[in-house]
DNA sequence: TGACATGACAGACAAATGTCTGTTTTCTTG
DNA sequence: CAAGAAAACAGACATTTGTCTGTCATGTCA
């Protein structure tokens, strides 16, 4: 490879391997070598020694593929969280697509309490919460008064903001045109799935 | 390591194999050796071939950790994105955080054609978008009719939903509060930064 | 019980991959 | 121009890693 200034090639091969890892796996030495062209492994090396230096890359020395993004170390690793949808046997069990549906999420909880939820209706529209919107929970038996939860109410699952007056728990709408649902009084099977920890919203 | 009842230590080691890929870098067969204690390489080996064969795992044949998750196959892969902020001469730039702040999308644009943004202000509260949401944005230079865009108006960016009445372009609020902007009449310089395509709320 | 499938083990080889030492080329700067 | 820095090249070696062949162990089922 004919001789570049200083740096150019070297964003480049970062972006080359930031992209391979996001892709699934960091590129070899070797790898890097021939995507650019290099006639010697050890240019590929010295350009991602050098980034690791700058510390634009970590490294696992030794290993097979061992650059890593720096970021993951400091923020929460990404996560696949699995769609639920239907509702069975009091259950929210995974929709019936085949292949199952994961989304990427980044959320300092254990990945195997998380599952997304896509919200029908539009009790919680005063919450910026619109039909249609996916909302990200974490199961949890309880919760504080102002969360918003998912709860399974007979057989339906709803997304309310939980409130409790009296001792007796009590899941608000935030939409005037909704009446708020006070479990046991009604005598429904109630029970609670969890909290809703991000909301997002596909636009178009 | 002892005989277990079929499929158990499978998916194991698959859990294993995602968690890894997800942190960065797919195992190495010995690795998954290693680290379900078995006593050769090729029990691991039998296990991880069999999860290909299965679909749960793809493979790519003969290079080093080429075990892969087969949903980055179909679905989009995972991308980072930088958090945007500080807006300067009239260019939105990165917001003066060291390191810069990415967060994790998966869209079917380019990476580098997005951005994030944290909405100030409640001029678009009645779509959904509250203050302190994140808003994800493809840039472009034009809209269409009734598309929620980020636009540069003075030294400031905003999100409004794209409008056009006589020919003229019009950023509606959706907030009976705030009242909308229509560029070149008042001078203020004006420039389509993008158009929202996903919106994130955390919860508390 | 005996066939059969699956899980686990053993040991080895070849290819992929990380690493090293030293040299040459190109650009920058005083 | 001379000196220094950075880029690129050359060739080799050691380790990691994927892969293979064959054997033994454990469970299932007719």
């Amino acid at each position: 490879m004919a001789y570049t200034s200083p740096g150019k090639t070297r964003e480049k091969i970062y972006d080359f391997v930031r992209e391979r890892i996001l892709n699934g796996a960091p590129p070899t030495t070797r790898d890097v070598q021939r995507a650019f062209g290099f006639r010697a492994v050890q240019s590929a090396r010295q350009h991602l020694e050098k980034l690791v230096f700058e510390g634009k890359l970590a490294k696992v020395d030794g290993r097979s593929r061992g650059y890593r993004l720096p970021e993951f170390g400091k923020a929460s690793p990404p996560q696949l969280i699995p769609m639920l949808g239907r509702v069975q046997a009091g259950e929210l069990t995974e929709a019936l697509e085949d292949p199952p549906e994961y989304i990427m999420t980044q959320t300092r909880f254990d990945d195997d309490e998380l599952f997304a939820l896509t919200v029908e209706g539009e009790s919680m529209l005063h919450a910026g919460i619109l039909p249609g919107d996916m909302v990200i929970v974490r199961r949890q038996p309880t919760a504080s008064p102002g969360d918003i939860v998912v709860a399974l109410v007979g057989d339906e699952a709803t997304v309310k903001r939980y409130r409790e007056r009296d001792g007796r728990v009590e899941l608000h709408p935030e939409n005037d045109a909704f009446i708020p649902i006070i479990p046991r009084e009604d005598g429904a099977p109630f029970s609670l799935l969890g909290k809703v920890i991000e909301v997002r919203r596909s636009v178009e």
